[in-house]
DNA sequence: AGATGAGCCTGAAGGC
DNA sequence: TGCCTTCAGGCTCATC
């Protein structure tokens, strides 16, 4: 799925189209994706203005003037496709779960051929006090409270391998699969090495060449694999600069001796290069 | 605390 | 061509 940056490139999609806007109609396809859509969804949301649309870890939020917020998460297989009423370009597809109609005539499809998405409705008071979001860690963008030593001292606390403690939304919200290898190999550091086993330089290192690779993939408009497209239709071109992400048996561009290798770690593959990760 | 496997689903790719 | 198996960007739960 979309991480971090696949989500981020849809934020600002849908913040363009939605915010000062309102939702006119909603079609539902099925009453549920991977958990049952919210009931009367059309009366909740419809015809209330959208204060502004965001991205938080995975996840978008889109929060209405009357105290409500749409809690978005697009599973693995999850994309957003924006219309506009003068091109429509959308060939439908029987995984189009649900589609939004705007009050500036812009069709949203929500398509997700696997359903691990998900659509919640919460009081925004109440946000920052449900599941997922109570638990999240710090965001690894434009963040002024996340900095060297705070990211340092979260991974300090675990002895779990490196690669899986990036994929722990609780210790770093949004870094997903394909963003932990590539940023571990930037940085020069093995995945199996222990959370706890960074000093602090190489944290700073870390934190540095994570920030790096998400940006880098955000201005490329995300990674496309199998299912996501931009929300204008276009592939994301980031796959084509990936250095270790499916790249078994590929030369590391770092040592251009070694070839890459794969390993699975809590059921998650890993690549990295065996010689220059230390 | 951490690892592992199963489960939620479908579709693409590879092997035969 | 066609059938079968494996694997996939996420996340949660149960179990060890």
């Amino acid at each position: 799925m979309p991480e971090l940056p696949e989500v981020e490139v849809t934020c600002q999609a849908l913040k363009a189209v939605l915010e000062g806007f309102s939702i006119t109609e909603i079609q539902l396809n099925r009453p549920d994706l991977r958990y049952p859509l919210p009931p009367n969804l059309e009366n909740e949301i419809c015809l209330y203005s959208i204060q502004s649309v965001q991205r938080r870890a995975k996840y978008l939020l889109i929060d209405f003037e009357h105290g409500k917020t749409l809690i978005w998460h697009l599973g693995m297989s999850g994309r957003v496709i924006v219309e506009t009423p003068e091109i429509p370009f959308l060939k439908a597809s029987p995984h189009d779960h649900v589609i939004f109609r705007t009050s500036n005539n812009h069709k949203i499809t929500y398509r997700d051929p696997r359903r691990f998405g998900f659509i919640q409705l919460t009081p925004t008071s109440q946000l920052a006090s449900v599941n997922p979001f109570n638990t999240l860690g710090p965001e690894p963008l434009n963040n002024p409270e996340l900095n060297v030593l705070i990211f340092h001292n979260r991974m300090k606390k675990h002895t779990k391998p490196i690669k899986n403690a990036l994929l722990d939304q609780k210790i770093i919200a949004g870094i997903g699969n394909i963003y932990a290898s590539e940023a571990l190999w930037q940085a020069r550091i093995s995945p199996l090495r222990a959370a706890n086993s960074l000093t602090q330089p190489e944290s700073a290192l870390l934190l540095k060449e994570l920030q790096d690779v998400l940006k880098r993939a955000i201005a490329a408009g995300g990674s496309t694999l199998r299912d996501y497209v931009r929300p204008n239709g276009e592939v994301g071109y980031f796959q084509y600069i990936f250095k270790v992400y499916d790249r078994e048996n590929k030369l590391c561009e770092h040592c251009e001796v070694t070839n890459l290798s794969k390993i699975i770690q809590c059921g998650r593959a890993t690549y990295y290069c065996k010689i220059c990760q230390k």
